[in-house]
DNA sequence: AGTCCTTTGAAGAGA
DNA sequence: TCTCTTCAAAGGACT
């Protein structure tokens, strides 16, 4: 039933969910523009996207050159997010088997006759769109990720990586298998990426040769300034293609939810539950010290919904909440307004840019550059220091972490 | 081998 | 309805 309702309102669930910056005018221009193909929005079908203006396939390709990644990430990534090492180990088997992801309950139409009408699938089904994309040869197209209508989709992935993905190969051998065995290699389906995941997909590896570092966690810190310097036209670009692939992987896994991948990090998990019931900067803590209204007022000066940006660069409290509506609660020295306030306490960083318990000394001359003051003080692995430079140049070094 | 770090956004669970 | 949690990618560092 899940499976059925998902399919059959996506649209209404896309449109609701596009940002609110999409508003303007993506979602009015969605109307019916997937119904024709149950598959219009599969990467493969996109190589005129109609809102690219030119039609490329990487909302960059006009503005940023394609840096091939070390890992080998397709230039056409931003269509098709997924690390080809997940499929590269396993040649093409013609024995695949069509349904493989039965353990998790995920029905897998055979190609029409259970797609309900709201995504009809062309006659035929997806397989014929494969002969179209002959010179097409994307390892993706040999990997095990193998859909029913012949189409791979690479968020079918082995629960843990290259090993079990060899096991799976060997599961298509006709020898017969313990069940629990079996079942211990089932793929995982993993969650279609979202717009910052595509981003940082595309934008990795030029930062990676920008700045010679290869530390996710500083290339994401940087990536993340980098995405909130972006236009919103920019931005749209990378939700569009992730309200594409959402619905791509919908209509390959219509039964799938995110649910499914759940608990599979259970030692933070549990690290993380201990550490929220004995956090005071929970918003709700904040707002409940303060007073505030725990439907309307924001918990301190990031007006974000998270814990509280003073608290945790050590000032032990909130400050300066303000409402919903922009005004101060408390009582701070007269600011024209809660946002030039927060602006102020936090330069370097955008409204909407993420909390950074690292005492921000000046301005960031580079906004959206590979700027990097420090690294954040839950880590207690300093990663690298990044010297204020140019967007084009940057300069980074190695920080000694003491360690 | 498994987990952490770090980012934003989507989705699900629970209050 | 709102808040909170988890996971998605990445790869070096750590346990």
């Amino acid at each position: 039933m899940q499976a059925i309702r998902r399919v059959q309102d996506p649209q209404r669930v896309y449109q609701e969910k596009l940002p609110d910056h999409m508003d303007d005018g993506m979602k009015h221009q969605d109307p019916g523009m997937y119904k024709g193909s149950a598959y219009s929005g599969y990467p493969f079908l996109m190589l005129s996207d109609p809102y690219l203006p030119n039609g490329s396939m990487s909302p960059l390709s006009n503005k940023v050159p394609v840096v091939q990644p070390s890992h080998g990430v397709h230039p056409l990534t931003p269509l098709i997010p997924y690390s080809n090492d997940h499929f590269s180990h396993s040649s093409h088997s013609p024995h695949l088997p069509a349904d493989i992801n039965q353990k998790q309950g995920v029905h897998r139409p055979s190609q029409t006759s259970d797609i309900p009408g709201f995504y009809p699938l062309p006659p035929g089904g997806v397989g014929q769109i494969t002969p179209s994309m002959g010179w097409f040869t994307h390892p993706l197209m040999l990997g095990s990720g193998m859909h029913t209508t012949g189409i791979p989709h690479p968020a079918i992935v082995p629960h843990s990586g290259k090993q079990e993905m060899e096991h799976y190969d060997r599961n298509m051998k006709p020898q017969p298998e313990p069940k629990r065995e079996k079942e211990a290699k089932k793929p995982t389906i993993k969650k279609p990426l979202n717009a910052f995941m595509l981003y940082m997909k595309e934008m990795r590896a030029k930062v990676i040769a920008e700045c010679t570092l290869k530390e996710s966690a500083a290339i994401n810190q940087i990536l993340g300034r980098r995405w909130h310097a972006l236009s919103r036209e920019e931005q749209a670009k990378y939700y569009e293609l992730a309200r594409k692939e959402r619905q791509l992987h919908m209509q390959l896994y219509p039964g799938w939810s995110a649910r499914d991948n759940y608990g599979k990090k259970k030692r933070r998990t549990r690290e993380k539950q201990q550490d929220s019931n004995s956090d005071p900067a929970s918003p709700k803590k904040c707002r409940a010290r303060f007073g505030l209204n725990q439907q309307t007022d924001w918990c301190g000066p990031c007006r974000r919904k998270k814990k509280c940006i003073r608290y945790l660069q050590g000032e032990g409290r909130c400050a300066s909440p303000v409402s919903s509506d922009g005004s101060a609660i408390d009582s701070p020295p007269s600011p024209p307004d809660a946002l030039q306030r927060i602006s102020s306490a936090f330069p370097s960083d955008k409204l909407a840019a993420p909390a950074d318990p690292a005492p921000k000394e000046q301005p960031d001359p580079f906004p959206g550059s590979a700027h990097l003051q420090t690294t954040s003080s839950s880590s207690s692995r300093p990663i690298t220091r990044c010297s204020s430079a140019p967007a084009e140049s940057p300069t980074f070094s190695v920080a000694s972490s003491g360690t």
